[in-house]
DNA sequence: TCGTGCGTTGCGTGCTATGCAACGTGCGTT
DNA sequence: AACGCACGTTGCATAGCACGCAACGCACGA
């Protein structure tokens, strides 16, 4: 459609992966060293890229303040970021919190395990849906109309031997999924990392968002991770409740209204303990979106 | 330059203030609504944008998983990060991290306070080097040719009744700066925040970064700020000493540490062409990215 | 001093991004 | 239930501009 701008994306996605020079770049995309200088140079206007002293091109703050704002916006984020905390201060398991877009899931915050093994995910990484648990988590309860789209979009493509891949499967398992409340990943999506996750609710009842937790099996067995599935469903319980989720079963269970009673949602936020994860994802203005406060328009 | 890409830009900056429709976005860059229509398309091949259920655009998984690549990139970072979260814990202020980049300094994290004052500040924003104790901090330091350089393009910009707007005062500020190895920011750059900063050094000596720490003086009053003067000078040292800066010697070397995380820098570098070398230039920072914390996985 | 490697510029051409007008569709209204 | 509107989407013709080429400038190393 639009070449330039495509060659542009590249670029940035390029520098994704580190600093380089003009050629670099030239060659990488192969096309004529002008046209990158040019798709640079209009891209440093706006501060997308910039040059350091030795004409080597870098990412620019203006990445990285979109990025800032744009995860601000994901109004979950704020709402569940203290009580993550507080779950990766007690369990120290790298713990990740997605949504579902399209058909693929996206990683909108990550908290790192407590020991020396990292995993490879990132903010902003994307997924499949069919191989992992968050994934599993968040299609189990589409309604029909938008499951259908988004199976007819799935590729089943196998990541490891477990992977689940065929839809008849895929579909047995998201009945399970559906019937206990909360999915798993056996070395599914990447070999011996197992994974648990449950759905967070809002006001409507349906799953905006996943937390899942993943653990090498080297570190602890499945069935150790299984028994973390009462901790993990109290977490997405109370960010539910935080998002106006009301647990149904109790008196009334009339179907979706359209105003949720999330007012009283607001100072149940700074109970963080700030430091727990502020190294990790610093900058995430956790009490923000949940008060109801958009992001706006602060000048420099 | 590249009319179209900067208009590609200019649209994903306005996503960043919030999700907008396809006229919302051709009425705020005054083209036809196939234009944008079309860019946002190959936006959205890319994962820089995506679609909501219903025809409303946001700033896609691309953006953030770059914003995180990218921050990653600034070795610095990593570095400081377990030091500014203990300051942090400890002191409970508004604790920034920034580098300089061009005439301006790039906020690369940030550290919420512990009491309900947040301030509009934000991981990727640009502020002023005149006007910020971080920008002091970062400048001062700077050899003659480049802090001509950089001061040639600081426009000295009025922010608050305190703001130095003329070259003499900022210089002389510099020098105090130089002398007592901190800066401050006395309602410089807004009106009611104090402000103090202190310069990250590498091995080679030059300040890479700073660290400054922001209050309201409701909250606190500037003589109370300067008191966590030496904190945050101890916070910056060890800082450094973690980036490979050594004390400038008085006497007997301290006890040597382990092998700074820092020399694996240039390996990851020239992978592309066998041809490029990269020149190190004496003077220049270009504390380059280092893939010393990252997960191994860079896209295929 | 020369040579090489890299970034940068002016210019003509062919591509492609653009706006127009018409079509399709979902939703709120009468 | 039918209508009309608003919004997203498509085909097409034009011209604006993005592209590659070739030449220049500069800095570094021999």
């Amino acid at each position: 459609m639009s070449a330039s701008l495509g060659k542009a994306l590249q670029i940035l996605v390029r520098l994704g992966a580190g600093p380089a020079s003009l050629d670099d770049l030239a060659g990488a995309l192969g096309v004529h060293k002008t046209t990158v200088l040019r798709l640079l140079r209009t891209l440093a206007e706006d501060h997308f890229v910039y040059r350091d002293g030795n004409h080597r091109y870098h990412l620019g703050a203006t990445v990285f303040e979109l990025a800032s704002r744009g995860l601000d916006q994901r109004e979950v984020r704020g709402i569940a970021a203290p009580h993550l905390a507080v779950f990766n201060a007690e369990h120290g398991r790298t713990t990740h919190l997605s949504e579902l877009v399209g058909s693929e899931i996206v990683y909108i915050d990550k908290l790192e395990s407590h020991d020396h093994v990292r995993m490879a995910s990132r903010i902003g990484l994307r997924a499949p849906v069919h191989s992992t648990a968050a994934g599993k988590a968040l299609v189990a309860d589409l309604p029909p109309a938008e499951l259908e789209q988004v199976l007819s979009a799935v590729e089943f493509t196998r990541a490891t031997p477990n992977t689940l891949v065929t839809r008849e499967d895929y579909l047995a398992e998201l009945a399970r999924v559906r019937e206990q409340g909360w999915a798993h990943d056996r070395e599914e999506n990447e070999r011996s990392i197992n994974c648990i996750s449950a759905p967070v609710r809002s006001a409507s009842g349906r799953a905006v968002a996943a937390v899942s937790v993943s653990v090498p099996d080297i570190v602890m067995t499945y069935d150790q991770l299984v028994e973390l599935v009462p901790s993990l469903l109290a977490v997405t319980g109370r960010i539910s409740r935080d998002h106006g989720w009301q647990p149904p079963s109790t008196s009334n269970p009339s179907p979706p209204r359209k105003a949720a009673p999330h007012e009283q949602q607001d100072r149940r936020q700074d109970r963080r303990r700030p430091g727990a994860r502020a190294h990790l994802q610093p900058g995430s203005a956790q009490g923000r979106a949940a008060a109801g406060l958009r992001p706006g328009t602060d000048g420099p």
